[in-house]
DNA sequence: TCTGGGGTCCTAGGACCC
DNA sequence: TCTGGGGTCCTAGGACCC
């Protein structure tokens, strides 16, 4: 039986798990992200299709959307429970005898499984889920998790898409290749200066053009994703951090360099206790910075592995010396990457998570 | 209109070393 | 006239995704 990867993708699952659990906001304009309220700084997670009519999407400035559809609910990100429902989602994936999970997110994942009938499968899947959680997908199939990962979004919503080698340059060819995953607006222009605006100009590029260009790692990368090429199989192995983070963007700007120090100390706080969680020392510490009006910088420094959030945090307040005093403070982060455990593997293609 | 938060990986350039 | 040079580590920034 031929091996295929089915890429599993829950439809508008934020606004989705809202509306479950608020039932009279079904068909209303629902658009949930930042704190809830319009009138600060934050953008869309997420807008529910009745929404997105008005012309709101992710990554809009909440006060933005809040023009374009005053109408609507503004619903704040709860985390919880949208990781709760993942849970429950991924968990039933898993449940499905012969087939491996790989989790992408709170809202997708690919499922590996050998089958003559792909399509069934997709179906059970969906339909499994929709008992179990009242949630609706829309599942990919490929043979690669490229053509998987891509086939979702013909198949939205509710429905099942095949893309193989077969068909992926009559589906694909014609199309622009900011429709690739992993290929957004910046390389998009890159790739334009020489020329390259489709997939199938992609997927026959001369790869010395892309080398020097991309460098020989992402060049060469980039002509598979045009040909649609990628991993024959799902990693199921279990997902390991290498770092941590938490950030903060103020209501209004920061200034001060004690003050500074305050939220830095907060920050690394919380970051240490994710860390705390998982057993492993950090190696490096990082402080972000974004000056008003939009200007980030970060500064970062290598540590001798260690579990001390004494140490760790004066490391921390130490970077803060290189913080501009002068200048008002709209966002600060604190990173911290951990060593990996023995044996993981490293990566051997380009792979952004989930690759 | 004014730009979140949490992640991953890649690249360029300087320092340093032999 | 001469400006070595390759490898590795570290840091900052860039790009992308959900």
């Amino acid at each position: 039986m031929p091996a295929w990867v089915l890429h599993v993708d829950l439809d508008q699952f934020i606004a989705a798990v809202e509306v479950l659990r608020r039932p009279e906001l079904a068909g209303r304009q629902v658009v949930v992200g930042g704190r809830g309220d319009p009138t600060e700084r934050g953008v869309v997670a997420t807008a529910s299709y009745e929404a997105r009519e008005r012309g709101v999407g992710s990554g809009m400035p909440l006060r933005v959307a809040a023009r374009r559809a005053p109408d609507a609910v503004f619903l704040p990100v709860d985390k919880p429970a949208y990781e709760a429902a993942s849970e429950q989602v991924m968990a039933v994936l898993r449940s499905v005898p012969g087939v491996q999970v790989q989790v992408l997110g709170w809202d997708e994942a690919f499922v590996g499984a050998s089958t003559d009938d792909p399509e069934a499968l997709a179906r059970r899947l969906q339909e499994e889920v929709l008992a179990a959680t009242r949630l609706h997908s829309t599942v990919g199939i490929g043979d690669t998790t490229v053509r998987a990962k891509v086939a979702t979004g013909f198949g939205k919503p509710r429905g099942v898409f095949r893309l193989t080698r077969e068909n992926w340059l009559a589906v694909m060819g014609g199309r622009p290749t900011r429709e690739l995953w992993g290929i957004g607006p910046k390389v998009t222009a890159r790739l334009a200066g020489h020329g390259i605006t489709t997939v199938s100009e992609l997927a026959t590029a001369d790869p010395e053009v892309l080398v020097g260009e991309f460098g020989p790692r992402m060049g060469p990368w980039y002509r598979q994703l045009g040909r649609g090429e990628g991993a024959r199989e799902v990693d199921p192995s279990p997902w390991v951090a290498r770092g941590h983070s938490r950030e903060r963007t103020f209501q209004e700007d920061i200034s001060g360099t004690a003050r500074v120090r305050e939220e830095v100390a907060g920050l690394v706080a919380a970051v240490l206790d994710d860390v705390a969680a998982e057993g492993r020392p950090v190696v490096r510490v990082t402080l972000k910075v974004r000056y008003a009006p939009f200007l980030t910088r970060s500064h970062g420094r290598k540590v001798a592995p260690t579990h001390d959030r004494e140490a760790v945090t004066g490391t921390a307040l130490d970077l803060v010396d290189r913080v501009d005093p002068g200048r008002p403070v709209r966002l600060l982060g604190v990173h911290l990457e951990m060593a990996l455990p023995e044996g993981a593997r490293e990566g051997t293609t380009p792979t952004r998570g989930a690759w």
